[in-house]
DNA sequence: ATACCTGCAAACGATTTGCAAGGGG
DNA sequence: CCCCTTGCAAATCGTTTGCAGGTAT
């Protein structure tokens, strides 16, 4: 019963990595996939999953649900917030809500790891350029 | 162009209404279905997805992503906040966290219209009977 | 009557997994 | 060398959708 094995370094996980950590933004698995694409042709869908999903158990990538229920991946370090655009569908950064209380939780038994928070609404360029929402 | 059509009022659309109201928690789409079911033994899954939908739309009922992603439907009409227990999945509703401030977000020139706050951890169950987490 | 709805089943998109070959440590 | 890791493709899983017949209004 060995608690976990050794982490291989390979040239996919280096790839998947680089491709989470370029630019900004939030990319999706498939898009993780293509960046990674340009890295490695040869790397696989699967492979880009499985390194995803290995990258999100040590704690170096973090992973978001936009409200479509598809994950983004998140290379921050510094906690944060999200907002979801419910026109475009972008996710962007926010900066930290203030502080949450905890207390009635735990008051409750309840051990809280972290939190997830989503603001949902309309961005700045969506507001500005879309007027054809409703039509 | 017309905005929404007359809702029409099925038999199959009260059976999925009252399967999502009935008890506490917050069902799945599979488990609406399968109350739904009780009610009525020939509706169709399909049939409740696309009611969901409309009860959604309606405002009737809130949908919530757990963090594997799947839907959750939530007929509580005050807002409130949940918690997801990493260790056995339940969702719980907990009491909204205090306001949030906006005001960063506005001055960006965001709009926001609602936000979704789940907190992550181990519920008190799990805390209390599995210690066989990491085994 | 006439749209909207339903049941069924096939289609879908995101993600996972089984397998045999490949490659880090 | 051993066994983790890969590429490939098929399998899952939740959810959506096309169609022909059914049913509220």
């Amino acid at each position: 019963m060995k608690l976990r094995q050794t982490q291989r370094h390979t040239r996919q996980l280096q790839a998947v990595w680089e491709a989470v950590a370029e630019g900004a933004g939030h990319p999706t698995a498939e898009e993780v996939f293509h960046r990674a694409r340009q890295r490695m042709r040869t790397i696989s869908r699967g492979t880009v999953y499985r390194n995803l999903q290995k990258l999100v158990q040590q704690g170096r990538v973090f992973v978001i649900r936009a409200p479509d229920g598809v994950q983004h991946f998140d290379a921050s370090v510094e906690p944060h917030d999200h907002f979801a655009c419910c026109t475009c569908g972008c996710l962007v950064d926010v900066p930290l809500a203030r502080e949450l209380d905890t207390s009635t939780l735990e008051s409750w038994g309840y051990s809280v790891v972290g939190r997830q928070l989503t603001w949902i609404g309309i961005c700045a360029d969506c507001r500005a350029g879309d007027r054809r929402a409703a039509s």
